[in-house]
RNA sequence: GCCGGGAUGGCGGAAUUGGUAGACGCGCUGGACUCAAAAUCCAGUGUCUGUGAGGAUGUGAGGGUUCGAGUCCCUCUCCCGGCACCA
């Protein structure tokens, strides 16, 4: 055995060690329950990050743990190879995005491979290349035949200076990130994926699924958004624009309809577009003009400046008739709903800002709590005046407007009358909208309703006058998939002039992408290749184009979980295999990916069930979310430019408390200022790069960090000082176990030989103690094991580690010899000795494969720790006779009581009011009450 | 703006789900070893107060429920993730 503790050899032999046996090569043939552990695949992006190294640690340690608890594991990895970077690295380097990612991938997984992952990397996958993609397109041709995907046009980043689409990610300030030039939106046709007709599956789905972080369900159900309404007519004088002279507008609100003064239509909107075309000034179109400005994110659009335009025509109120005006409100988005709304400003946030704005009027028509109080009241006083409310008035200009003429119109008002308007007016809230149900008023036959009462009330009548209806609606969108890149999976379309879109037939696919090309920046370069382009029709044998968008890189990732399967499957996306492997026991992924990718993945394996591909109607049966790995940032400020300098340069100095002081950066000694802690990233230069830790510490140390320095679904901040406490714990393990190797031996003979563990009964106190606050820590982890909790299961390593330290075998006292005999307390001693030292390993061994795995082979344990059972608590050794229980006044810590287990309540309650602590707290009184919880504390209440 | 999450010593975090707040680790302070340093080991370490035993106080802020609240309820502040073409 080494004396030293070097990981760079312990780590490359325990490598060694388990790919001669092909170790982690999962088959279908096992016998043993399956277990299929699957960690979101890297972007090649050229280096492993933090974030990376945290995921997959997450993942191998799951795997370990369960491949000890006799599951046969499958832990597959590959590479979500397609994507705008490499775009952007062949502008920078005038690389083809091709060998660029080709080459990342050969790196990266020498860095995947040096973490000691139990991968079976026969199972690879990389999602740029035609084996793969190929049955992308296959199934794409399918779902166009079956409608599921259809074309239309929709709003996409136009750079009109380099006159090319650009990502969301490329607008930067509204304007494009290379030219500079303000963006806009422009429509072109595209292909779309009708997920919302699996809307409803997609929620209640969700239900099904107990392992899924609550969080993550509650943000799908939100962003699938369903909700229950009403679609109303508006009638209008615009015959033109193919709406049957009626408005449509959907609405959750349909008890607010009373109070509607006008309603509003995206630019988009064909009245907006025909309410131009009309108008004989150009403001109108010059406004719908303004609204293009500006990129498509909808975090943009949303915090937008509320703007608007009366178009001069109006609508008549599906009930009373009245006239309402048409606005054009850049708040309105043309995606969702009708692309139109009935503004009730009483009772909206978004439409009260905007009446304001514009001095709309604003009608209250819903009153709860001390509203509904005090209009009851002011209604009771008119009566009781003997004047009567001119109910017509008051539905059609609203209480407040009413009431400031009603007083003076009135000859005598009483003071009580006078007083009860003015009580009303205070309630009245003008400055904000009441956005809660209520119960109805001023709202003609409607008043006096509840939210309830009043929408089926008006969903019949405007069912009865057809001009409405009851209906729900989806928040969720259709998924474009269209791009107009070059590093992505060919769309299968054919466009012919006479037969239209046609799929390319089976025995035409794959298409393939050509790999030598010249990129520019300015549109695709596709599109500029007849030789890809240029084809004939499948259907008629006439010239057509080829299509040139590729697809969107999220449909690459929608399936490779079903494909790691049967990666080499020839003949078809999956095959048979699929069936022993899915769903996913176990995905691992960061939370930001929790809406998008994992609704489409699910929606992908609803499609690919409905194709017959794949049983079962989810893919992915428990989820675990890391958080973000964040680091500190240090900058320096040059004429008002941050200039951010990487942590690994930068020495921080602390006061003679540890607190910082202060930070210089090492190469010059000069300050430094201290930014805030945040997400790693190339922008802030707070990256740490992992294979430096490796290459210094080993994997081990760096695996024991991320796993110690905070729960998996937390963030994690990096901390150096922190790897140097995780290497020296593991150095720690190594040296103990060199230093009592022989008492190692001679305890692992002693577990051997004694079939059934010695008899415990002839074991020191000492040794019984020792036990019992092993098997308690074991406890602990296996509980936490199961929470996926980690950073306690490591600390419990710690603990035991240091109990280990502290009950070292040779420490047998005369007395213990005199009463027990000498053989039999040593071995019972050093069975626990060597049983605790085999828990330890075994614990460590799937966050710290490769120094566990040498010492349980060194020390003799076995050949190899993953054959090796999980340690199980043995529950015998948990029984003691004692415990200690708390003593409270008045819920304050006041002492402690040690009491035989089985003591009963009158007792405790006896023995906590003669201690000590409680007698001077009582001071010769008696307690109200004494409140016992049993195995907890006795809480005197005074 | 909307949706989701978070806030506990100098720092990362723990608290068996309403029952001893600060486990474990880092840092820091003191000591041992050493010619010296590193490494290692031992002790201490929330804050205030007291010579001490002890006492008071303390989980982002403010209120509430309870014998008892980091944990439950209400209001607020700040930070992080997502927002459909980054992956």
């Amino acid at each position: 055995m080494q004396p030293i503790y070097q990981p760079k050899d312990i780590e490359i032999n325990a490598q060694q060690h388990w790919d001669i046996r092909n170790t982690f090569r999962a088959t279908e043939t096992s016998g043993k329950p399956k277990y299929y552990c699957l960690s979101m695949f890297p972007y090649p992006s050229g280096k492993l990050h933090m974030g990376h190294v945290r995921n997959y640690t997450i993942g191998d340690v799951l795997s370990r743990y369960h491949r000890m608890k006799g599951y046969n594991v499958m832990q597959p990895m590959g590479w979500d190879a397609f994507g705008l970077p490499a775009e952007n690295a062949a502008l920078a380097n005038n690389v083809p995005p091709a060998a660029w990612t080709y080459s990342n991938i050969e790196h990266m997984k020498q860095q995947l491979k040096s973490l000691g992952l139990g991968i079976d990397w026969a199972r690879e996958i990389t999602t740029c290349k035609p084996e793969y993609y190929r049955w992308e397109q296959w199934l794409f041709t399918r779902l166009f035949k079956k409608g599921i995907i259809y074309k239309k046009t929709a709003s996409v980043n136009w750079d009109p200076m380099d006159q090319t689409v650009l990502a969301n990610e490329q607008v930067i300030d509204g304007c494009g990130w290379r030219s500079g030039a303000p963006v806009e939106k422009r429509d072109i046709p595209m292909y779309f994926f009708r997920i919302t007709q699996y809307a409803d599956e997609l929620l209640q789905g969700l239900d099904t699924l107990p392992g899924w972080p609550e969080q993550v369900k509650t943000m799908q159900v939100n962003w699938i958004g369903k909700s229950h309404g009403c679609e109303i007519y508006f009638p209008h004088d615009m015959e033109t624009v193919g709406s049957g002279g009626m408005l449509k507008v959907y609405t959750t609100r349909p008890d607010t309809l009373m109070g509607a003064t006008y309603v509003a239509v995206a630019a988009e909107h064909p009245l907006a577009r025909r309410a131009a075309e009309i108008s004989e000034k150009n403001e109108l179109a010059n406004f719908i003009a303004e609204c293009k400005r500006g990129g498509t994110a909808e975090a943009d659009v949303a915090t937008m400046e509320k703007k608007g335009m009366d178009t001069g025509l109006f609508v008549r109120h599906p009930v009373t008739g009245e006239k309402l005006p048409i606005w054009i409100a850049n708040y309105v988005l043309m995606g969702y709903g009708e692309g139109a709304v009935m503004a009730v400003p009483a009772h909206d946030e978004r439409d009260f800002e905007f009446a304001t704005k514009y001095n709309l009027p604003v009608k209250h028509v819903i009153a709860s709590g001390e509203l509904l109080d005090v209009w009851k009241k002011l209604e009771a006083q008119f009566e009781a005046d003997g004047y009567e409310l001119n109910r017509e008035d008051l539905d059609t200009m609203g209480m407040f407007a009413y009431l400031s003429i009603v007083l003076m119109d009135l000859p005598t008002p009483s003071e009580a009358l006078i007083e009860a308007v003015h009580e009303f007016a205070a309630q009245l809230q003008l400055e904000s909208p009441n956005t809660q149900y209520g119960t109805l008023v001023c709202s003609g036959n409607y008043s006096g309703m509840d939210f309830q009462e009043a929408f089926d009330a008006i969903s019949t009548y405007l069912t009865a006058m057809g001009l409405g209806k009851k209906r729900s609606q989806f928040r969720l969108r259709d998924w474009g998939i269209s791009r107009q890149r070059y590093w992505g999976c060919p769309i299968p379309i054919i466009h012919c002039f006479t037969c239209g879109d046609v799929p390319v037939p089976d025995e035409q696919l794959p298409v393939v992408l050509p790999e030598q090309v010249a990129i520019t920046g300015a549109g695709s370069p596709l599109a500029k290749m007849p030789e890809f382009y240029m084809t004939t029709c499948p259907q008629c044998g006439k010239a057509a184009k080829r299509e040139t968008d590729t697809m969107d890189t999220f449909v690459e990732s929608s399936w490779y979980y079903a494909r790691y399967a049967s990666p080499d499957c020839a003949t078809g996306m999956v095959d048979e295999r699929a069936r022993h492997w899915l769903p996913v026991d176990q995905y691992i992924g960061g939370i930001e990916h929790a809406i998008l990718h994992l609704l489409y993945a699910r929606f992908f394996h609803k499609l690919m069930r409905d194709e017959g591909l794949v049983q079962g109607d989810e893919p992915f049966k428990n989820l675990l979310t890391q958080g973000m790995v964040i680091a500190p940032t240090f900058y320096r400020e040059d004429a008002g430019k941050k200039m951010w300098i990487n942590p690994a340069d930068v020495d921080v100095k602390t006061d003679d408390r540890g607190r910082p002081v202060g930070a210089t950066l090492r190469a010059d000694g000069q300050t430094v200022i201290i930014g805030g802690t945040e997400k790693m990233a190339k922008s802030k230069n707070n990256g740490v790069d992992p294979q430096a830790i490796i290459d210094q510490y080993g994997a081990d140390t760096a695996r024991l960090f991320i796993m110690f320095a905070a729960p998996p679904d937390q963030q994690l901040e990096w901390s150096d000082a922190g790897v140097e406490g995780a290497f020296r714990f593991l150095k720690r393990v190594w040296n103990f176990a060199n230093a009592y190797e022989n008492d190692l031996h001679t305890g692992i003979q002693c577990m051997r030989t004694n079939a059934n563990p010695v008899e415990w009964k002839a074991a020191t106190k000492q040794t019984l103690d020792f036990r019992r606050q092993v098997h308690l820590l074991l406890k602990q982890a296996n509980y936490d094991l199961c929470k996926q909790q980690f950073n306690t299961v490591v600390s419990a390593c710690m603990k035991l580690s240091n109990l280990l330290e502290s009950n070292l075998p040779s420490m047998v006292s005369s007395e213990d010899i005199a009463t027990y005999g000498l053989v039999s307390v040593k071995e019972a001693q050093w069975y626990a000795f060597s049983e605790a030292f085999s828990i330890l390993l075994r614990l460590l061994s799937p966050i710290a494969p490769h120094i566990t795995q040498t010492l349980w082979q060194e020390l003799g344990y076995g050949d190899d720790i993953l054959t090796a059972p999980w340690p199980e608590v043995d529950e015998a050794a948990l029984e003691q006779d004692e415990i200690e229980l708390v003593i409270q006044v008045n819920g304050k810590l006041r002492g402690n009581l040690r009491v035989a287990k089985d003591t009963d309540n009158a007792a405790l309650e006896r023995f906590a009011l003669a201690h000590e602590a409680v007698q001077k707290q009582l001071e010769g009184g008696t307690p109200k009450k004494i409140i016992v919880v049993p195995g907890r504390l006795i809480n005197v209440v005074t």
